[in-house]
RNA sequence: GGCCCGGUAGCUCAGUUGAAUAGAGCAAUUGCCUUCUAAGCAAUAGGUCAUUGGUUUGAAUCCAAUCCGGGUCACCA
């Protein structure tokens, strides 16, 4: 498929032909040649030394000079330095390549096997807004599910929406005492931060009550365990299990504010869900698994009724998957929500998008779901990514360090704003351009910011310093894009004209064989699920690009043939950057 | 303490199926807007790849030990 998987076989074939010997393409290392060397293709000849008992130079010598013989239409030349045979490819073969590839949809791309996937992701808690990692969260899995959508699977993309619990109570209870009657509409402030803005202030009533106890000479435990704000909030989640009608409309009503704030922000983003679940809908769906269990022995019960399972032998813990009281346990609800999903997607692979912390918790809700036989239980996945953390260490709500997602792009777009209008670049677009335009680059910036990293590192957001359109950026890629495509208008209105002839210059070559490895970085992103190998790809091409286009004109090409060529090099290095970009989710603008 | 993940330039990150002088970007210094977009290009400087030992023709990459940082081992979700 690519240029190296078509040189190892003839390099093997050569070596047999040469020495006799069976020699087996996992033997042969061949690796793009690093640019301070001449060539294309490298061949690494330590490997053979002893085996054939030659000196690398001789070794080199004989291989290159029989593939030039042999294979003259592919090799025009090689040299030889230490242990390396270097191999320049001709012009024609990468001419070839263009033209097979020049109208080659690189969004399209359809492999044999298909499966039905559903990508899990996002799944945030309905008492406060999204922040920078639920960003990431939203990033990764937007891109994971359309990589796998562009290499043939079909793709369900599902939220869970955490919106019941302790937690959501607080915010709910803290209304109750202190909100006055005020709504989003009263107060103009966007559902998911109001609500969000209670639960904060539910954080500092309970520090004052707990200080105030504590002054009348309680101690700390006691004083967190009575203080009377969490009394009531306990005693409302009571009310809300058991169907209180009150309770049951205030919580409607507070967490219909934050799915508006919610869909605000997802439509802003880009991120969308074939189907979304709630937990308040599936918090009870693992009951029929501890029955299920227990008849077979995989789960056990103690002498207060609590349920349990024993790991120890699969080197994890006894964990328990329901209380004495018979309420299920956060595990127990996921063993039945993986099984509602299997019943109503049959999926061959189920992915879910969960920071590190919950490595441990996904992997014994894969073993449990084994263990009772569930035919689905191979094909889930945990795609591990990191926390994202600030310089001082974590983000953390009681701290008030959390960076929002909302006030992030905002702040962005302003940014954007004022370096396009600094720039002046863009004086014959109008309102609605300039708008969308804005929110390219910024949501562009964003993006490829929090997907430019490994997904299974945590990163550090430095708020000062990260935001920026410069360098390994997503406005850069943008920006190379909008530059292409104005020299392709360009070269439309007024053709030019030229002379003369000249070989393919080596930078053009490198950029070429970075185009042909587009397909082979798609296959390696999913393999790894790892969009940031996208990322860097698509910065690479830019980069490439830019260095040698910015030196060497396309309009005072040398000869007609060589103009033709380079206008292909840009119809197609623009193509592989916008479905690169596309598949991370990022637009890439025609003018910017 | 058990298990898992990480440690590469001042900072943020690539590079780990072993291979040539370890790469980008930011920050610093310098040169380039009368030629297709200067959100750019070119150049300089910056490294004991946490440490030590081992395997190998060859180690940031594989193995072992140690140090440092984080996560997890809840009748929280």
């Amino acid at each position: 498929m690519g240029i190296v998987s078509e040189i190892k076989p003839i390099i093997t074939k050569a070596l047999t032909d040469l020495y006799g010997n069976n020699f087996d393409e996992k033997d042969i290392t061949v690796s793009l040649t690093k640019p301070e060397f001449e060539g294309d293709y490298t061949l690494v000849l330590f490997s053979f030394v002893k085996q054939l008992k030659k000196s690398p130079e001789q070794l080199g010598k004989e291989i290159g000079e029989y593939l030039l013989n042999s294979n003259g239409e592919l090799f025009s030349s090689f040299n030889v330095i230490k242990g390396f045979l270097n191999l320049v490819i001709t012009n024609n073969y990468f001419l070839n390549f263009l033209q097979q590839n020049y109208y080659r949809d690189h969004s399209a791309y359809q492999p044999a096997n298909q499966k039905r996937v559903i990508v899990e992701y996002s799944s945030p808690n309905t008492n406060k807004p999204l922040h920078l990692g639920h960003l990431r969260n939203n990033f990764l899995g937007w891109s994971i599910a359309e990589i796998l959508k562009t290499t043939g699977h079909t793709v369900y993309k599902t939220a869970i929406m955490n919106d019941r619990g302790i937690h959501i109570c607080k915010s709910m209870v803290t209304w109750q005492k202190f909100g006055e009657g005020k709504t989003p509409e009263s107060t103009g402030i966007k559902g998911d931060h109001f609500v969000g803005d209670y639960y904060v202030q539910f954080g500092e009533e309970y520090k004052n009550e707990i200080a105030l106890l504590m002054a009348d000479g309680m101690n700390k435990e006691d004083a967190e365990k009575n203080a009377p704000i969490m009394l009531e909030t306990q005693k409302m989640l009571l009310d809300w299990e058991n169907g209180d009608p009150a309770v049951r409309a205030l919580w409607q009503k507070m967490n219909g504010w934050v799915y508006e704030g919610f869909n605000e922000t997802y439509k802003k983003i880009g991120s969308d869900f074939d189907k979304n679940y709630f937990e308040s809908e599936t918090y009870l769906l693992g009951k029929e698994f501890v029955v299920a269990g227990l008849q077979k022995g995989v789960f056990y019960k103690k002498e207060d009724g609590s349920v349990w399972i024993d790991l120890t032998a699969d080197g994890l813990d006894e964990k328990i998957v329901q209380r004495k009281d018979g309420t299920s346990v956060y595990i127990t609800q996921d063993l039945g929500l993986a099984d509602k999903k299997y019943e109503e997607f049959q999926y061959d692979e189920s992915f879910y998008v969960i920071a590190d912390e919950q490595i441990y918790h996904m992997k014994v809700l894969k073993l449990i779901l084994q263990k009772l036989g569930k035919p689905y239980a191979d094909g889930i996945f945990h795609l591990v990514y990191g926390m994202v953390e600030l310089p001082t260490g974590r983000m953390k709500t009681r701290e008030g360090t959390v960076v929002d997602a909302d006030d992030m792009i905002d702040e962005l777009k302003k940014y954007a704003r004022e370096k396009t209008e600094e720039l002046g670049k863009v004086k014959d677009f109008n309102p609605g351009e300039l708008n969308d335009l804005y929110d390219t680059i910024a949501l562009g910036a964003l993006k490829f910011f929090l997907l430019r990293v490994d997904p299974k590192k945590r990163m550090i957001f430095n708020p000062e310093e990260s935001i920026d359109f410069h360098g390994f950026t997503g406005p850069f890629i943008q920006y190379t894009h909008a530059r292409i495509k104005s020299i392709l208008r360009k070269e439309k209105a007024t053709p030019g004209h030229l002379q003369a002839k000249e070989d393919i210059l080596q930078k053009e070559k490198e950029l070429i064989v970075l185009l042909e490895q587009y397909q082979v970085t798609v296959e390696q992103a999913l393999l790894e699920h790892n969009p940031s190998l996208l990322a860097i790809y698509a910065f690479n091409v830019a980069k490439t690009f830019n260095t040698f286009y910015t030196v060497h004109s396309v309009m005072n090409a040398e000869s007609d043939e060589k103009k033709q060529l380079r206008l292909q090099i840009c119809e197609l290095t623009s193509g592989v950057i916008a479905s690169a970009m596309h598949l991370l989710g990022i637009k890439v603008p025609e003018r910017m």
